[in-house]
DNA sequence: GACACTAAGTTCTTTTTTGGAACCCACTCT
DNA sequence: AGAGTGGGTTCCAAAAAAGAACTTAGTGTC
């Protein structure tokens, strides 16, 4: 497995890793579906050197999750921005969320709760087969092995 | 940010990465969903080195991802297996797997495909709010900061 | 005009993690 | 007796991350 060269690399989870597999990467998106979009904002929220910050959303925008953008002139200052591939990441987010809540103590202290527009309740996340409508778990599918 | 004392992060982004955030240990976890039980076997299809793999098996094992069995004695061998906690993780590896076959190339060439059992066809999975029955998306939710 | 401040980085040095290969142990099989 | 098997550990080199200081192009303050 080389996570340099993944043209050749056929499995799709080792495809998504090679983008998200870090302990930081999620962190930033995180941070970017919260809104935080500037470089010290970044760093200070989540305590990463401001190496590893560069490096992350450097690459993230070669993956086109981030496009960065300029705010302002004299000088010129750059803000990072969601791009639609970024925006699909959330299912991955939520799905996260939802297990972290339910299988990483502490259960009882929480920094946020997702909640429905429509109900204002919190939302109870679900993956369903858009096909049938039928919830997707992992007994009531089977993998085919194309490679 | 700590990743070793993780009781005291409250964001469970943070806290669910504290268990998958690097870049093998989904890779595990995908080879046990597709029934890979036994270390060299994982080691030879990973391409990973034995000593991480140890690592992260035993890492697993702590976070009560993974359960470690004997499955013979004389000499005493063990297989790793998901447990409930483990296997509550499919939804993230499915929606990983949607993202990266839709956002990282080539998209020309998979391993696998995921297909439904009633249907025979390849699922599209889809994420709703098992209370609603809607669709989560980042527009139609808010996050309310509880930390 | 000198000085502090800001935002977005880069450049060091030290520590931690990973990669790669060899070795170990308790068996079984030929 | 010697090779093979399965699940590791040990050793060393290479790569990545942590931590702190420095840079650059400006702005605002004394």
């Amino acid at each position: 497995m080389k996570w340099d060269n993944l043209e050749t690399e056929p499995c799709p989870v080792a495809r998504g890793l090679s983008v998200l597999g870090d302990r930081w990467t999620m962190m930033v998106v995180r941070d970017c579906f919260l809104g935080i979009r500037r470089f010290d904002q970044m760093q200070q929220r989540l305590g990463i050197t401001r190496h590893v910050l560069a490096d992350r959303l450097r690459k993230l925008e070669t993956a086109g999750v981030l496009r960065r953008e300029p705010y302002q002139d004299r000088p010129v200052r750059y803000e990072y921005r969601l791009t639609e591939r970024g925006k699909a990441l959330y299912p991955i987010l939520v799905t996260l969320i939802d297990w972290a809540e339910d299988n990483v103590p502490p259960k009882t202290v929480t920094a946020m709760t997702i909640l429905s527009q429509e109900t204002g309740q919190p939302i109870d996340p679900l993956l369903v087969d858009a096909n049938t409508g039928n919830p997707i778990t992992h007994r009531n599918v089977t993998v085919r092995k194309t490679g």
